[in-house]
RNA sequence: GGCCCCUUAGUCUAGUGGUCAGGACGCAUGGUUCUCAGCCAUGAAUCAGGGGUUCGACUCCCCUAGGGGCUACCA
């Protein structure tokens, strides 16, 4: 199994799913993961987007056994490195009169091409150079003309090999034509290098996207020619953008790298990229890495092309969210709110009486983990965070929207929705109410759900007015939005001061 | 142009001759609640088209159409 991306560009969904079929099927049968960077074309591979697949790579937790950063038996891991191989292979090719030198210049080939477009006959290589004997050959290289190495094609016959996905492939030998096997500047083509290197790595299992299938066969054919055993070939089903085209840089967020920097959880986009283009029977959807390793099956991998659904991406996200214990989840959120600034490591927590921790189970070993990479922040910070996580519940199916969502809570600069302050508080009457609920909670002496929420009620009871009339407006002063979770919590967190602070603004707009 | 692959709701899919064509996302409606989310219930929506084969086709065969790929000194 291996996974032999080009550095040319970033790790999109499609790539990384090609990785993450290699992975799952290699530690399901406990095979090796190899990753191999095809870097032939000099022109347009670069360090950056190396290190992007790499990076993209590990983010999702898809390790690998052998590759250019670790070593393997198989080294190097980097074709550009490996031409010694190549070169060897071709020439054992040339001295079984199975390759040949071709001097075509690539304008000649251009313009003979065109002709055959032109006069609608296949553009295929003509074969010109094929004849041309060996001495002859190596006098005109020692003069110094330009040269690359052909694959000479049989006229007639078939190759057929076998897709573990799709079942038998026949082609037919004439539609094929010489391909060039050596470039001109020394350096192999792919069809020639992944052949020469999968079978050099002793690669078990080539899976790769269905693009490849028309390639194979003429890979067949090297393969048989240097009398290497031929892998087992699975090639799956293509990802398309929303178009149904081909995945490319105008198809927006395709780019691994953005689902990790928009804080997506590694396992819920594996988990969905496994099912685009897998499913186990159709029902089940969510899955653990584990057992993803354990039901993946390239059997039941399907074959039609399949669309990158971005609310189905969220919804897994937001599911693996939800399975999350209450400590990942906090700590995850924490250093969001860190990285966005939300959360400053000094903040201190002012709530005349402790809120009722209960509700945060296991807080103890917690507090020491945390404590233990943040030492400056404040551990009644990180209790209150759980807290408003915790309460939040199932509100929070993204990570990158808690920064936005719980604002509020920590900045007063927070953002007012126009529409609710108008419909909510924008009367005398609710800004009367807003100034007799603050003055409520200044005399309240304990703080808590159960005394705020009491406190309220009473308060609406007196006033003869639905808790409604005053648990609406209060989220508005409070938060600027018309929704929240408990309102009696969202008091609780902001803390009494806070709280009061809010209302008594809200009740007297012009100051 | 030649060769190849694919075709079940908007999307991801289950389904290999007889099913009310199943599930999920999204969408809509109702219930629960202080709002929202959630949860529960309900609903709209699919076998690309045409020919065969068959007592019977989503399922098998052929054709057409549509989409995709290869046909590079890209991978």
């Amino acid at each position: 199994m291996r996974f032999a991306p080009s550095p040319t560009g970033h790790l999109h969904v499609g790539g990384a799913r090609t990785a993450l079929y290699n992975w799952l099927y290699a530690k399901k049968t406990g095979g090796r993961f190899v990753l191999r960077i095809e870097d032939t074309d000099a022109r347009r591979s670069t360090g950056d987007s190396y290190e992007g697949i790499l990076r993209g790579l590990r983010w999702l937790g898809l390790g690998w056994d052998e590759g250019p950063d670790l070593g393997g038996d198989f080294g190097p891991y980097l074709q550009s490195t490996r031409g010694v191989f190549y070169h060897s292979d071709a020439q054992n090719l040339l001295e079984k009169g199975m390759a040949y030198y071709c001097f075509c210049t690539p304008e000649e080939l251009e313009k003979r091409k065109e002709d055959s477009v032109r006069k609608k006959l296949d553009p295929k290589y003509d074969g010109r150079c094929r004849n041309i004997l060996p001495e002859e050959a190596a006098a005109r290289i020692d003069r110094g003309d330009g040269h690359v190495i052909r694959f000479r094609m049989p006229d007639e016959g078939n190759v057929v090999f076998r897709d573990i996905i799709r079942g038998e492939f026949s082609f037919s030998n004439s539609d094929l034509d010489d391909f060039i096997l050596i470039r001109s500047d020394g350096k192999p083509t792919y069809n020639f290098a992944v052949v020469v290197d999968d079978a050099r790595m002793r690669i078990s299992h080539v899976i790769r996207g269905d693009d490849h299938i028309s390639n194979t066969p003429r890979q067949v054919h090297i393969y048989n020619a240097l009398g290497y055993r031929l892998p087992k070939f699975a090639h799956l089903p293509m990802i398309l953008g929303e178009d149904r085209a081909r995945l490319s840089k105008r198809h927006g967020a395709t780019s691994i790298d953005y689902y990790r920097e928009k804080h997506y959880l590694p396992d819920a986009m594996i988990n969905y990229l496994a099912l685009l283009g897998w499913s186990l029977d159709g029902k089940r959807e969510l899955f653990e890495r584990k057992a993803l390793i354990e039901a993946f099956s390239l059997k039941k991998v399907s074959k039609n092309p399949s669309v990158f659904d971005n609310s189905r991406m969220e919804h897994i996200n937001a599911e693996h969210f939800k399975k999350m214990p209450l400590f990942p989840k906090t700590v995850l959120a924490y250093r969001v709110l860190k990285d966005e600034g939300i959360l400053p490591p000094d903040f201190k927590v002012d709530m005349s009486r402790p809120v009722d921790l209960k509700l945060v189970p296991g807080k103890e070993p917690i507090l020491e983990e945390v404590l233990k990479e943040d030492r400056d922040f404040d551990q009644k910070e990180f209790q209150r965070l759980a807290l408003i996580i915790k309460v939040f519940g199932n509100r929070l199916k993204l990570l990158k929207d808690i920064p936005e969502m719980l604002r509020y809570y920590y900045k007063d600069d927070f953002a007012v929705d126009e529409k609710a302050v108008s419909n909510y508080l924008d009367s005398a009457e609710a800004r009367e109410r807003m100034l007799l609920l603050s003055e409520e909670l200044d005399r309240l002496k304990y703080f808590d759900v159960e005394t705020v929420e009491e406190a309220l009620r009473g308060l609406a009871d007196r006033l003869d007015i639905d808790a409604g009339e005053l648990i609406h407006p209060c989220r508005v002063a409070l938060s600027g939005q018309a929704v929240s979770p408990d309102l009696f919590w969202v008091i609780i967190f902001l803390g009494k001061k806070k709280a009061s602070e809010r209302l008594r603004a809200a009740a007297n707009p012009k100051g």
